[in-house]
Parts: C-alpha cells; structure tokens; sequence
DNA sequence: ATTATTTTTTAGGCTAATCTAAACTTTTAT
DNA sequence: ATAAAAGTTTAGATTAGCCTAAAAAATAAT
C-alpha cells in the first residue's frame, strides 16, 4: 500500500517516463513535485525499495511494471472522477483537475468500479485523454500536437493538455474541444502562429497554444 | 485549515459530546480514535490553541462554537457522500462509512454544493441521519432509541446507528430501516429482549440491537 | 586531461502524529 | 483522612516527509 505522497510521486514518475519509456532524472521529479533533489532523492530510495520503480544512482528512475499499474489505477481513478464532476456536476472542464486530483486518492476499488459503470464505462475524460480500464489497460492515442503540423492540414483535436486552467479557460472560449474539427488555414513561418477553422470560426493562435493541442487523423 | 487527523479528532469530540452538549475526557477520546491517551492530549492541545475545543487540564474538553460549525461541515460531507454512494451508486447502506471516512476529507466547497444539488439536497442520509445545510443548520430530532420504550409502543424509525457494518446488515435483513413503522408486541423484563412488528413480521430483538433503533412519535 | 560546472546524494535537522514509561492529579475506598 | 486506584499529562523516542548545507559523482569546458 502506497501513502498519498508516494502515488503522487510516483504518478509523476510515471507521466514524467511518457508512460515508462524513458528515464526520470532526481532534479526532473523534484521540480514536477515542487520540492527538492534531496527529497525527491528520499522518496526515490523508498520507492525503489518497494520495487515501483528501479534506480540506478545518478542515473536516474525507470517505472517497473508493478510501477506501471499501480501509476495506472492512480490516472484511472484521476480520470473517472473527472468525467464525473463535469458530466454529472456541471463542473467545467478546467475547475476539475484540483478537486480530482485528491479524489484519485480514495481507495475503495468497489467505489471506482460502480463511479466507472455509473458513468457508462467512459473512453476518455473531459480533455480527451483516455481512461485505463479495470486491468490497467489503457489506449495510447497517436499524440501529434497541432504545431508540428503545416498548412492545409486538417483532422480532429483528440485531447488537449490539461495542466494550466487558464489554458483550458482560453481553449473553451475559442471552442477547442476534444472531437472538435479542425483545419489550419495558415501558419506563419516567424513565430509558428497560426490561423485555423474551429467551428466555422477563424481563429489565430500561438505557438504556445498550439503545442497543447493534440490532434488525429 | 485542519489536517486529516485534526478534523477526525475534532469529529469525534463532536459526536462524543453529542453535538457540543457535553464535555467529553480524553481516555474517552483515545478510545474512539484508537489511539492512547497521552496521543489525545497532545491533539487536544492542538485544536484548543486553534480554538475549536477548549480545555481544562484533567477536566475533559468543550466544542467551541467555531469548532462546531466545523465539525459539522465534515459531517455534512459525510453524509451527503453516504447518500451519493447508495443513491445514485447502488451501494448498501453497510457498506458506505468507510468510504465515506475518506471521502468527507476532500475539500472543495463548490464540489459540496454541487454535489448537494445534484443529490435534491437530501435532508437525511441512508442511515435517516440529519444532513447539515450548506450554512450548517441541522435539524436535531427527538432521539429515543428503541430499547427506552414499552411494549404497546408504536411510531417509525428515524434512524439507526451507523457504527458497525454487520449490525446494518441484521437491521436491513430484518427491515429496519428509517422510514419503517414498528410496533413494539412484548418486552421481556429479564433482559430487555422484545418482539416487535416490522412490515407485518415479528421479530426478537435484543437490548443490544433496540438500542441502535431511534424511533420517533 | 585537468578544471569548472552541474547534478545528485548524504548528513543532520525540523514538524506532525504516534508511542512507552514515568510523573502527577483526581477520584474512590477503606 | 489517608492510601490505593484510576485517569491524565509530561518527557523522551520514533517514523514520514520535508528542508539546508556539504560532499561526491558526472558532465562540460578549456
């Protein structure tokens, strides 16, 4: 059984790891934790000892497959409760990432069950990002961000990424939702602005913007 | 703000004290919280510096009238979390407090107010408990449990004690539940066992379980 | 290839919540 | 009214999670 700090560590790990595939560096947790190398470093030790994740000193963190699905409960339970506040709640997609992430943290695996079935077994959240099932099973969508994209493109935006609020208060006014059309009708080769068709509405976004939103198809 | 610990020590004394209307002592406290009495008296400390309780050494401890306004807060918390899981996710009404322990610690107040709404601000939970308002109004009923009465007596049941898992689950298969009218048919003097009617049944009771039966009328 | 810089780890301390054991108060019993 | 018992508090340790400062290792720069 982890502690609240722990899954939140390792929860971190596991997003910092693009899923376990690739190393996390002591200072790279630390900064996502908002706290120090050297505590990162002490919760590193403890984490390893319980085989979540395996370390090699200086080198840093790689998440086990033990790691994997205990990190992939945490996002599921994260992920439900989110569906739940705006869906059943009326909370907007951007209110709902603090009050979730102390909801993920309720252990009760008859409780996540019935949310899961209660919300009709949803695929993905509000911002788009799929849901792991109760296996831990879990869709990894191509995730190709709109900047990396030209002129002419056009498909439909899957996710966007949900970490600042007032990023998704932004992303709700100009109408980019997941399963949005969109088409970039321009792009600017100075600072990789664009213009694109959301809605039938002509919108000119930053590069910023653009890296947050991810797109299929 | 309270910690985890400091809200479920300020719960207890609450419900010790019923509701404010006696002192509770530590031995007591350190029962209910199941920890030892020289670890109540450091937390006794703690809350009287905030405020929430004050306390006379050796003479047990009073609720404030800030600390009652919190308590209930995380007891409407409870209860209304109670009445989301058997309300809208099927669970019975034993299985609840656990997860509701933890889910009345979350704290967002607009996630409690949206919550209250979406469950048509339920004036009693599963258990026929009084929910506290959002200003903290709770409407206190007559509380005389079962075991007080004679036999002859007939009235409903408001409300059973939530304490322990397998006593809801005897009083559900018997059909006591809040809202039920029952009859008291006989009443043994030696030991207080009586037969009562419930939905047209008769059935013994001990002390023990009319103790647990808050009836009103 | 040595030195300088950056990163990481270790050492030692702090606070919250717990404990045991000892000291102190209050209550009960003779 | 004093001694015994019961209840409460204090003193001193422990663990989890955090910190700062110093030491150690890896990386970058001359």
């Amino acid at each position: 059984m982890l502690s609240l700090t722990e899954e939140n560590y390792l929860k971190a790990i596991y997003h910092l790891s693009d899923g376990g595939s690739k190393s996390v560096l002591t200072n790279e947790l630390a900064e996502a934790m908002n706290t120090k190398a050297a505590s990162a470093t002490d919760m590193i030790k403890k984490l390893a000892a319980k085989e979540f994740i395996s370390y090699e000193k200086y080198y840093g963190v790689n998440v086990t497959s033990k790691g994997k699905s205990e990190a992939l409960m945490v996002i599921r339970k994260h992920r439900l409760w989110e569906t739940f506040l705006v869906e059943k709640l009326g909370f907007t997609w951007d209110e709902v990432h603090e009050v979730a992430e102390q909801l993920e943290h309720i252990n009760s695996h008859r409780l996540i069950e019935k949310l899961d079935e209660f919300l009709g077994y949803p695929k993905v959240d509000p911002h788009g990002d799929p849901i792991p099932d109760s296996k831990g099973k879990i869709k990894l969508q191509p995730q190709i961000t709109l900047d990396q994209l030209k002129a002419g493109y056009h498909g439909k935006i899957a996710a966007v990424k949900d970490s600042d609020s007032n990023l998704l208060k932004y992303l709700d006014k100009i109408g980019a939702k997941p399963g949005t059309k969109i088409k970039i009708l321009g792009k600017e080769d100075y600072d990789e602005s664009m213009e694109v068709l959301i809605n039938d509405h002509r919108v000119f976004i930053s590069k910023e913007v653009s890296q947050n939103i991810l797109v299929s198809e």
